[in-house]
DNA sequence: TCTGGTAGTGTGGTCAGACCACATCGGGAC
DNA sequence: GTCCCGATGTGGTCTGACCACACTACCAGA
């Protein structure tokens, strides 16, 4: 069940079961799977360091260079952070920041083809508008039963920022990547912030040459804004339905508006 | 704009603007980087060879170790395929199997904390439901516009293998992760396939253990069964709200047997 | 005693070079 | 013509060696 980091092709149900010959061990899945057991058994959780690169390699009796390469995997995977020099904050240490990781992927995944940008923008479309539903109904029951309501603070000093008239356009599309992704952390689900962020940067790029496109940067932008504003009323007023429609419209109107045809 | 494969701090708008001090470019980085701009650029694309280890180290000026590095995240990124040997099977290959990238990471980000079941399992709904009711908004316009409906029947061939009577729990469950896979895969969305595969792995563990909790095996499998019918008849009935509730239901309430309470 | 610098130590980051197993291809031997 | 076997080049792995860095501990001087 450990065994499957690289390969794990999607759609093999019966992979796991019953394997004729083991397809040749390699020393570096060995370290993940070490590390990732750990984990599991919880003798390793965030904030922990890992063993030294060379403690390690002796202790499973592989070279340095492999275990330097199960590492990187999971430096790029977001679940270590690295530090030469000595002392507490040197070594290998647990960390869990997902966003990085989702946002290699995706961005890598779009430049080789795996992942057609409007399947990225649909996506999109179904996880925003589920967070602006789902913070609207978490306003709702906060008032029912005055629990705390969702802190949209964050995403509305987001929104101030944005009101600045002397942003460049890259500027405020950095701005408005940050309100989106407070949104998500505002819903508190780390999955969804993490694959939202991973999405995001799997666009930018587009993102950023439909600029090019937009004849009347000022009036879009005053668009865009009022648009923001209207979905946090929306959430706001514990409006589910106006909040879902609000920011599916908002995100397929940019894409429209550029050069990308959702086709919702 | 290509730089932050692996730091990218997930909400920091600004980051990119403007860098005090370069925090030391990594070998391995500069390898990533170049495959990525070749692969934005059109340079290479899926089905390509990379060039050799030793020729791109020494094209790029860095050890082969590191060169060795970049090329192992690519390959659990789901970017490469790498064999040994010679001819035209042999060496790194451009490929696109997002799934097993997203699998890794998912899982491991379990492991380490940073993604609670429940949210994967809320994740999972909000997907799911999206996908269903797309499906089945599909086979409504194929009626109405004569042209090709989802094909189902990959679906639907799963769903005749799960009732077998002989297959044990966790072969049921390896179908089922299957069926719903195929669902998203019916749907035609790379990205939510590839996120669905990873969702699933992320919290197979957790299925599994919930097994044990189940205490009449029989009744269930049953009920799981009738379940997956009843969400195939909607999509074909192109009932989207139905699907969308059913399969809703379906989900949530395994969950609610084994021991996860998803809170929806 | 306090202060300041300095050598020591262990960390990750990188490189070079050496093997190995493997798969293919090409040139013989038959 | 057929078959076999070495040459070749690939990734996979290991070893050993540096380097820069950051912290630690020590020691000399005030």
């Amino acid at each position: 069940m450990l065994t499957d980091v690289a390969a794990a092709s999607v759609a093999a149900p019966f992979d796991e079961l019953g394997e004729p010959s083991p397809p040749v061990p390699r020393a570096w899945q060995a370290v993940l799977e070490h590390v990732e057991t750990q984990l599991v058994e919880g003798t390793l959780a965030p904030g922990d360091r890992l063993p030294g690169e060379r403690a390690l390699s002796a202790e499973l009796g592989v070279g340095r260079s492999s275990v330097r390469e199960a590492l990187r995997v999971l430096e790029v995977l977001g679940l270590i952070r690295t530090h030469a020099g000595s002392g507490p904050n040197a070594g290998a240490i647990i960390i869990s920041t997902p966003g990085g990781g989702m946002s290699a992927l995706m961005r890598l995944q779009v430049a080789a083809r795996g992942f057609p940008v409007a399947d990225i923008v649909r996506t999109r479309l179904i996880l925003e508008s589920s967070v602006a539903a789902d913070l609207a109904d978490a306003v709702d029951t906060a008032r029912a039963e005055h629990v705390d309501a969702p802190d949209l603070t964050a995403a509305e000093r987001l929104l101030d920022a944005m009101d600045s008239p002397e942003l460049s356009p890259p500027e405020f599309l950095a701005l408005d990547a940050a309100f989106h992704l407070a949104l998500a952390e505002a819903s508190g689900n780390q999955v969804i912030t993490a694959t939202m962020a991973g999405l995001r940067s799997g666009i930018e790029g587009y993102a950023l040459a439909g600029l090019a496109t937009i004849s009347d940067w000022a009036a879009t932008s005053t668009r865009l804004r009022r648009e923001h504003r209207g979905i946090v009323d929306a959430i706001r007023a514990a409006d589910a339905a106006a909040a879902r429609t609000r920011i599916h419209d908002h995100i397929s109107g940019y894409y429209a508006e550029t050069f990308i045809d959702p086709a919702h």
